[in-house]
DNA sequence: AACCTGACTTCGG
DNA sequence: TCCGAAGCCAGGT
């Protein structure tokens, strides 16, 4: 049964605007838990599939990809790249000119 | 209940 | 700047 937390989660990803991206800290934080971003990790790794969820768009909060090479980096780069988002070999990317900045934070946990 | 494991984050040395 | 430890959340054994 998800949880009230999982259901913000959901919404507040299916958010993230194409071209931008958030950090797990930051999602979690919208979605009402402020020290949940591993909650939001396990999330994604369970079910992004199902949910259609653009979880490329979510990042490390020091602005890298979090995934390994060999275990995703590369696909996660390739996809954020082909959205107009810059990132480097390493996966990372410029937070000040990338990141997502939702203009009210008052409906972003409803669907 | 105890312990482990992650696509995490913060703090200290 | 770069780890390691500790804290954190959720699920699985």
């Amino acid at each position: 049964v998800p949880t009230e937390f999982y259901n913000n989660v959901i919404n507040v990803i299916r958010k993230i605007p194409k071209g931008k991206v958030a950090t797990y800290s930051q999602i979690a934080s919208y979605a009402g838990s402020d020290k949940g971003a591993r909650g939001v990790s396990w999330i994604l790794h369970s079910s992004s599939g199902k949910y259609k969820l653009p979880w490329h768009r979510v990042i490390g909060e020091p602005g890298k990809i979090s995934l390994k090479p060999g275990k995703g980096l590369e696909r996660q780069r390739s996809l954020l790249r082909k959205e107009g988002v810059e990132v480097d070999f390493y996966g990372k990317v410029n937070l000040h000119t990338f990141r997502w900045k939702p203009k009210s934070l008052k409906s972003l946990k409803r669907p």
